[in-house]
DNA sequence: CTGCGTTACTGGCACGTGTAACTGACGAGC
DNA sequence: GCTCGTCAGTTACACGTGCCAGTAACGCAG
């Protein structure tokens, strides 16, 4: 709020020092709570006081050089799989990690893998957190960029994190749900957007499981672009029908319910998010919804875990808050 | 590629210059293509297949910190609109601007403001973007973090660009094309989600003024919840029905027909966005397609005009590739 | 041989910060 | 009176980069 309009350089803490008249290493002191510091209760206010009638505000690519970290924590979007769903995730993890003094950052990563790595080396994140695992010659350049904590990492048993734990949780659910209503033979159905291909095979592996330990055969796997037509002609082209069908997600669904509406057909049909469409379809849709803000906060602590040093895994994840939201449809 | 598996230290600039048998400066200038500066082809051959096998990459933090600026754009999301356009939009500047050397980061924004602030020290980006206008205060608090390009700006006609250019344009096309169809009396249904308002009512605006050029009466607005029963009661409620409905996305559309079943009445509606689940309602929803894709490419060159001082309006963008989607609803 | 411009480099400062190592002063203990 | 520990600060270096100013070597006109 003072008034110094004189050209637009930046307020440093060479500034904030004169103002209070101490030296710069006090005023970093003071500002950082260094600890193993004996300093009196009037100069820390001298110095508190001085950069804020400056408006002082540390700038963080110099910091970031000196400590070799900053507090950027980079997300990883591989695509735009759905929206409420990934919006109240990344919502509630950024909270999360703005407790801790971490700035979330979403990057949706489409083009060549490395670009990717461009990243990294323009923002220096402390943390990474991706849907995909990394292979090892991201992770090996993100070593070398000197970034802490990588969630989930692909040495992690080896295991596609995205496809085995949540997603495959859905599956197994919407499973449990039709059996438990006398069903004995299901069908999967995926889109067939490419991008969403590791995802659907993680949630329809899940079903199989499930399907197994009951001692019922394994679903028919179907993929169908979103559409009517193609729809109808999947449905009709089962010789021996399911008694219901689990979608990879809502929209799937409808597209299946609009696909059986034309044929004149009906079978129950789950389907898998609870977007706001669910609720208005003919019939209302089954699905399964997830909290996905508690999942991100959940993801969020683990990774600030990670961060400390302790060993987590993201194993507290799995059922966190998924349900099934029975309507009509199933 | 090479064997340095000692210690985990960052490859710099000194490591490529003792690598060629040069010094740090003509590394930089080799690198940099820096003008002015005379160089052999020999030599620089000899710095960058040094680089290269040491698999040098700058330090992004060290570089911002030197010359005041990074590479990153930041772009800063209210909050989370709809689903599949904003990712369209998202992926297609990134895309551009990257195309400039330029990184595109995304941020969701939901808390209170001063973590933007936050945000802008910690990335030192080059340029902001965002859907709501910038209050002064955030303006000045950019122009003293030395961030060279803000679009959309306050100063800027002092009119929300959000609401005002590209949403208005979907209300006027829908009213539009309802006229169009012989329709005299029309309603205009946003959603009840807070964060929608203004939008809401930028749609609306548009609308109304397409019905005012024509000499119609003003649109009757309606704000209902996402629920089949709340839509239903609002129907029933308007004592002069209109002849056919503007919703402000295709989600309020599909409450609407849920709750127009219900009461086993049918009025005409038309959305907005056209998310997949439209085309499998009943009957499939007549909808607004933006081709925001396009849009998201025209604003990032916007915006790498602005960079490069020309100063660039946003006027490009009213009614960039959208367009009316005729289904069977109206 | 001297003066001068060009080529091909190099030395060194600056950006803003965190922090280890140092210093002067003061009181306590022998 | 001297040493020693603690307090309250300061000095100085390092982080990795961009680029200005300088400088040897060399060719060439006078």
């Amino acid at each position: 709020m003072a008034d110094q309009k004189k050209g637009k350089r930046r307020i440093t803490s060479v500034d904030v020092a004169r103002e209070a008249g101490l030296s710069r290493a006090t005023v970093s002191f003071v500002l950082n709570d260094t600890p193993g510091q004996s300093i009196p209760e009037a100069t820390r206010q001298r110095v508190l006081q001085a950069a804020d009638r400056l408006g002082y505000t540390p700038y963080a690519p110099a910091r970031t050089l000196r400590s070799g970290r900053s507090d950027v924590v980079l997300f990883v979007l591989p695509d735009w799989p759905q929206g409420p769903t990934m919006a109240e995730f990344v919502d509630r993890a950024a909270q999360v990690l703005a407790g801790a003094g971490l700035t979330l950052i979403t990057h949706v990563h489409t083009g060549p893998d490395d670009d990717l790595a461009r990243l990294w080396t323009a923002l220096a994140p402390a943390a990474v957190f991706g849907m995909r695992p990394f292979t090892a010659d991201e992770m090996a350049g993100m070593k070398r960029a000197n970034i802490a904590a990588v969630l989930p990492s692909a040495e992690q048993s080896g295991h596609d994190v995205g496809s085995t734990l949540w997603l495959n949780g859905v599956g197994r659910l919407q499973a449990q749900y039709l059996i438990g209503k006398g069903h004995t033979r299901l069908a999967y159905v995926l889109p067939d957007d490419p991008r969403l291909r590791a995802l659907g095979q993680g949630r329809a592996e899940g079903a199989a499981q499930v399907c197994a330990e009951a001692g019922l055969p394994v679903p028919i796997v179907s993929t169908i672009p979103l559409d009517t037509a193609a729809a109808a002609k999947t449905v009709a082209g089962w010789r021996q029908p399911p008694t219901a069908v689990c979608a990879y997600n809502d929209e799937v669904a409808l597209a299946l319910l609009a696909g059986m509406r034309k044929l004149g057909t009906s079978l129950p049909v789950i389907g898998a998010d609870d977007i706001p469409a669910a609720r208005f379809a003919v019939p209302p849709l089954t699905t399964i919804a997830q909290d996905s803000g508690e999942l991100g906060a959940r993801t969020a602590a683990a990774l600030l875990r990670a961060l400390n040093g302790e060993p987590s895994e993201l194993d507290v994840l799995p059922d966190a808050g998924i349900r099934v939201v029975e309507r009509e449809s199933a």
